[in-house]
RNA sequence: GCCGGCGUGGCGGAAUUGGCAGACGCCCGGGACUUAAAAUCCCGUGAUGGCAACAUCGUACCGGUUCGAUCCCGGUCGCCGGCACCA
């Protein structure tokens, strides 16, 4: 028979759209489900299978929730604000707005033709007036709570992009968006302290069922260590250098210091030191430096020693030189630290090339090779020596720190506030005015949305401000508290800010007095699973938590955590086996196999292909095999009986399938799932029919993967209802077992034999069965017996001598 | 360098976490239907030997624990991901 899957598959998303079978439930008694895929940036490009394989995840378990009668919430929108969209219409002429307003119409059909179940009434678009109100008015709640702030620091700078990027914005130096190498510059930008939720963000994890990985690689990125803060004085001032460790007991084995070449007190005593026209030259050497040369020149030491600017090692008035180098850095600690090259590679390394004394202070190593980092017995470190464990000699010297006033424990963290401004047009912009009296001074909340002005010029100034900062007419204003002439920021904010908290959006899209309910709030609380990509695990999930965790402490969300769990699902790679791009030309596009397939094929081949957490390469093959598994489905209307609920010969297969296909969804097993419908269908096939009881389960079973063969099958047969509305099924544990099972047998490991013994047979039974086979009889005869095992179900195992 | 993951047929991948390795799908070979092809259906398909029943080998490599190891332990090699002069 002929499967129409054009017509049929348009007909059904229809008729769920006309029935609102997908809609979310604003007061119901049923429990409630939310569950969250990571809404797309929809960029010129269109939809990427990897979308489909992102979505079709948690797109099977909210079809499952809602048979198994749960109120849920799926819903969907658009990430719209960012880079890529303003590039393409700098470099077309086409305004933002109306790049947006077309990708967001051309994601929306993409989805709709896949027959996604989410809510369509709740959609939202990050570059909406309505949404971004509330972005706006967060971040002035941080600007509030202190947790926004301007500061001049060293940042990150794309020279390509011409922007001013966060820490997570360049990963490995290069720029997130056009892979440039990053440069480090002073400039004065916006900050939120995310820094200050280092420590909730970790013990949040504490609550929260994250896969591991993604808990790990949120632990690394958060990079927390504790150590200790040293004051070591500097010689001739009152001047000390204080220094970040995480060895304070090596303390006895610091031959010199290190400062970052940028370290502010070198300008400070810049008459004292003798040779700093020195330290200026070596800052313009390492200026030029990419951060690729800087990575890659690791064992190359350089540096300049200071003359006339040294310090006192306090545990034994020692007077050590220090030198700058670029190996210390400004942005980690304090921008400077105590070298101990015994036992540190770097500062060893070091010490070879300048000819600094190396002391060893921990035995177990031979430091004429190399420094040794490992445990040991304390040496030439008087009141230490002699102590063995960490532990008991980092307690002792912190001791000691204490007692003369010069260090205390400390924390550092590898993650660092999150600089927040863009020099670019196509962002949320950042509602403070600059005032020449009061200062910065938020826009009023009454006042919001500050909306971003229509403009005919969106590129980027040379002179790195924003295009903002020529619109005079949003510039200029009043200053809201003395009503002076006062100046608009016109930076605007990054790509990361509205997705920061989306989440909460959903549970409310409408409201225009809050950013959502609190009932709605209360009702959907937190997010029950939510599905995405592992690229955005140290970006938008660190994000999204700080954000979520500040609007809980100043009681805006009832709930400390957003996300009940979270998991990930790996890449489509192209048929070749390389990562798809454009350039490569291996990109497939859901359209067309949509078009040549169906959506149903193309829902389960993304799922059927391979383990979903993993990377695996489409195959145009294995769609196909998907295809005639649809097909073949369609055709069991042929062999179907008028026999109503299980018959005796595939009773236990159903119920075993039906086990398995529930369970499997819940731990990300599509693929199992999938297979064990298609071999479930096999059977069927080699019974040579099926009762109409068996093919409502079976259809039931395969809708949240293939909604559309299955609705019409469903509807075709007069089974009445919708799937999409029907139960979930059932099974019987009892029924899962056959009264008779084959095991093996075993003689000393090795297999002799297959018999069927009845299922709960004992061991000695199903060992008395195993003896009368012949094989096995042949195999032990004559032979001592040593032992005889019987595993349940599995195998007997004699062993013999 | 540090942290994590992985290594199973020609390919994508299964295997109840110590109990019949290779489910399911693809590819490939043979057959049926057809004037023919496509589609569909049936049979075969880890390797080696054998007409066969069967035997031997086999989960990157070497070794160990165990009645029994893809799974646990020790070592080696290779691939992938994250971080990276983090003091």
């Amino acid at each position: 028979m002929y499967y129409d899957f054009k017509a049929t598959e348009k007909k059904w998303q229809d008729k769920w759209e006309d029935a609102g079978v997908f809609h979310a439930v604003e007061h119901s008694d049923k429990p409630k489900f939310y569950a969250l895929v990571e809404f797309p940036y929809p960029s010129g490009a269109g939809m990427h299978v990897g979308h489909i394989k992102a979505y079709s995840g948690l797109e099977v378990v909210s079809r499952k929730r809602r048979m198994e009668g749960y109120n849920v919430l799926f819903p969907i929108g658009f990430d719209a604000y960012g880079l890529p969209t303003e590039n393409y219409a700098i470099k077309t002429g086409i305004h933002p707005r109306q790049v947006t307003d077309i990708n967001i119409k051309k994601f929306t059909g993409q989805l709709k033709r896949v027959g996604f179940s989410f809510d369509w009434t709740r959609v939202i678009d990050t570059t909406d007036t309505r949404y971004y109100k509330w972005t706006q008015w967060i971040f002035l709640k941080m600007f509030e709570h202190g947790l926004a702030f301007r500061d001049k620091t060293l940042v990150n700078y794309c020279p390509s992009c011409k922007v001013v990027l966060s820490n997570e914005d360049s990963q490995g130096g290069k720029c997130d968006i056009c892979h440039s190498d990053i440069v480090q510059k002073s400039k004065d930008v916006w900050y939120l302290r995310i820094t200050e939720y280092a420590d909730k963000l970790l013990e949040g994890l504490d609550t929260v069922n994250y896969l591991p990985n993604i808990r790990l690689q949120q632990e690394n990125w958060i990079g927390k260590s504790t150590g200790a803060f040293v004051n070591f004085t500097v010689k001739d001032t009152d001047e000390t250098l204080r220094i970040y460790t995480t060895r304070p007991d090596t303390l006895f084995g610091v031959t010199f210091m290190v400062m970052a070449p940028e370290h502010p007190l070198l300008d400070k005593y810049k008459d004292q030191i003798k040779n700093f026209d020195a330290v200026e030259a070596y800052r313009a050497q390492c200026a030029k430096k990419t951060e690729f040369e800087r990575t890659q020149l690791v064992k190359d030491k350089t540096g300049v020693k200071l003359d006339g600017f040294t310090a006192i090692n306090p545990v034994n008035d020692t007077e050590i030189p220090i030198f700058i180098s670029d190996y210390v850095m400004m942005g980690y600690g304090t921008g400077a630290i105590m070298a101990v090259p015994a036992h540190d590679q770097r500062d060893y390394d070091f010490a070879k090339e300048f000819g600094v004394p190396i002391i060893e202070v921990i035995k177990g190593g031979d430091i004429s090779k190399e420094a040794y980092t490992g445990d040991g017995e304390m040496v030439n470190s008087g009141f230490l020596n002699g102590l063995t464990n960490k532990k008991d000699s980092i307690a002792a010297m912190l001791d000691f720190l204490a007692e003369k006033g010069i260090g205390e424990k400390g924390v550092q963290y590898k993650m660092k506030d999150w600089a927040f401004n863009r020099q670019r047009y196509w962002g949320e912009p950042i509602p403070i005015i600059y005032c020449p009296h009061c200062g910065m001074v938020p826009v009023p909340y009454d006042q919001l949305p500050l909306e971003l002005p229509k403009v005919e010029n969106f590129a980027p100034g040379s002179d790195g401000e924003s295009p903002l900062a020529k619109i005079e007419s949003f510039v200029n204003c009043k200053c809201p508290k003395c009503g002076a002439d006062a100046k608009r920021e016109t930076d605007t904010m990054p790509q990361w800010a509205g997705s920061s908290w989306y989440f909460l959006r959903y549970m409310d899209p409408q409201n225009d007095e809050r950013f959502a309910s609190k009932e709605a709030l209360n009702y959907w609380g937190m997010v029950d699973w939510y599905n995405g990509g592992m690229e955005h695990v140290t970006r938008h999930m660190i994000y999204s938590r700080f954000w979520h965790r500040f609007l809980y402490d100043i009681g805006e969300v009832p709930l400390p955590e957003p996300y009940a769990k979270r998991t990930a699902q790996g890449l489509i790679l192209g048929p070749d086996g390389d990562k798809m791009s454009k350039s490569k030309g291996n990109v497939v596009d859901p359209n067309d196999v949509v078009d040549v397939y169906g959506a149903d094929v193309l829902r389960t081949y993304v799922l059927f292909m391979g383990d979903y957490e993993k990377a695996s390469p489409w195959s145009e093959n294995s769609v196909k095999g998907c295809k005639r598994f649809i097909d073949r489905t369609w055709n069991l209307q042929t062999i179907v009986t008028d026999d109503e609920g299980y018959s005796k010969k595939l009773e236990s297969a159903f119920h075993k399938a039906v086990k398995k296909v529930s369970e499997d969804i819940e731990t990300l097993k599509y693929n199992t799932a999938i297979a064990t419908l298609m071999a479930l269908i096999n059977q069927i096939y080699d019974a040579g029919s099926i009762t109409k009881g068996e093919l409502k389960t079976f259809i039931t079973l395969l809708n949240p993967f293939a909604p559309h063969v299955t609705e019409e099958l469903n509807e075709v047969m007069g089974f009445g209802g919708m799937l999409a509305t029907a139960p979930w099924p059932t099974w019987d544990e009892a029924k899962c077992v056959d009264d008779e099972i084959e095991i093996a047998v075993q003689v000393n490991g090795k297999i002799k034999a297959r018999i069927l013994v009845p299922s709960d047979a004992e061991a000695n039974a199903a060992i008395a069965l195993a003896k009368e086979n012949a094989a096995v009889a042949a195999a032990i005869a004559g032979k001592q017996s040593v032992k005889e095992l019987y595993v349940k179900g599995r195998l007997v195992n004699l062993v013999v001598r």
